[in-house]
DNA sequence: CTAATTGCAAATCATTTGCACCAAT
DNA sequence: ATTGGTGCAAATGATTTGCAATTAG
C-alpha cells in the first residue's frame, strides 16, 4: 500500500472535514484550488479509506454518498434537515442498547446501522411562518 | 389524476408484495410475464405512489431503491444482511419515543425516519463456518 | 375533444473500469 | 525493475426526461 501525494491530499480532506463530504464536490474543490488528482482517483481514495476504516460512507436516501471521517469521532446518528440539508448529529446508548436487544432477539449479527430522521429543523420551522 | 391500466398493473403489484421490491425487477417481472409496461412509467408510477402516500421508498446503502406498500402495515425499520440480502423487519417503540426526544431536545421536526441495522442472519452466520 | 399518460430512446448523474503511462519502493 | 497507482475517457447502472403518439375522462 503506497502513499502518494494524492492520498495525502484526500487524507488530509477527509480529516479536516468539519461536515460530510461528497466525492463529487471534494473533486471539484481540489481542482478549483488547483489540485491535479482526478475524479476516479478521489472515488478510489475514499473507498479505500473506508476499507481502512478511517472513514465512513452514509447515503441518506439522496442520489450521491457522503463520506465522514472517523477519527476522533465517536459513532452517531444524524437529523437531516428537508429544507437546507443540515445535518446535525445524535448519540442514544439507550437506542444502541435497544438495537444491541433486537439483533439478539433474531439472532443477528450486527455489522453496523444507519440511522437518520428526517424533518425540518428549528431555523427552518421559523423561516416557514 | 387518471387510473389507467398500467396504474392498476402496478399498484396492484406493490399491493401484493410480500416483500420489498426494485422498480426494475418490477419491470423485468411484467415483462416476462408478457405484460406490456415501459420502464418509464414503472418508475413514475412508483414516485406517483410515494407522493400518495401509498408507497414508501429505502435505499439500503444499495445502488438502487426499494419500495414497500404502505398499506395495512404499521410503521417499521429494518434488519439486511450483508450476506443473502435478506430484510428483516423489526418494531421497537422504545426507540420510537427516544427519537422523539431527541427532535425535541433539538427542537426538530421530524417528518419520517430510515433506520436500518446491517449484519449476518442467522442462517448465513451458520452457513459461513 | 383535449389534457394527461404512455413508450421509446436519448440524456443524466453518480460511480466504476480498462488501459496505457508513471512513480514509489 | 516491478508492481501498484494515476488519469483519462469510455462504460455502467439506476433513474429521468423530451417528445410524439395514445387514451381516459
Amino acid at each position: 500500500m503506497r502513499f502518494t501525494p494524492e492520498r495525502e491530499i484526500i487524507l488530509d480532506e477527509v480529516l479536516k472535514a468539519k461536515t460530510h463530504l461528497e466525492a463529487d464536490s471534494l473533486f471539484l474543490t481540489l481542482y478549483q484550488r488547483g489540485i491535479k488528482v482526478s475524479r476516479a482517483t478521489v472515488y478510489r481514495t475514499l473507498d479505500l479509506l473506508i476499507k481502512c476504516g478511517l472513514a465512513e460512507k452514509n447515503s441518506f436516501g439522496q442520489n450521491h454518498a457522503h463520506y465522514e471521517s472517523v477519527f476522533g469521532t465517536i459513532h452517531h446518528d444524524h437529523l437531516v434537515c428537508l429544507s437546507c440539508e443540515k445535518v446535525i448529529e445524535f448519540i442514544d446508548e439507550e437506542i444502541e442498547e435497544l438495537q444491541d436487544k433486537i439483533c439478539e432477539k433474531f439472532g443477528f449479527k450486527a455489522v453496523k446501522h444507519s440511522h437518520q430522521i428526517f424533518g425540518y429543523c428549528e431555523k427552518c420551522q421559523k423561516s416557514q411562518n
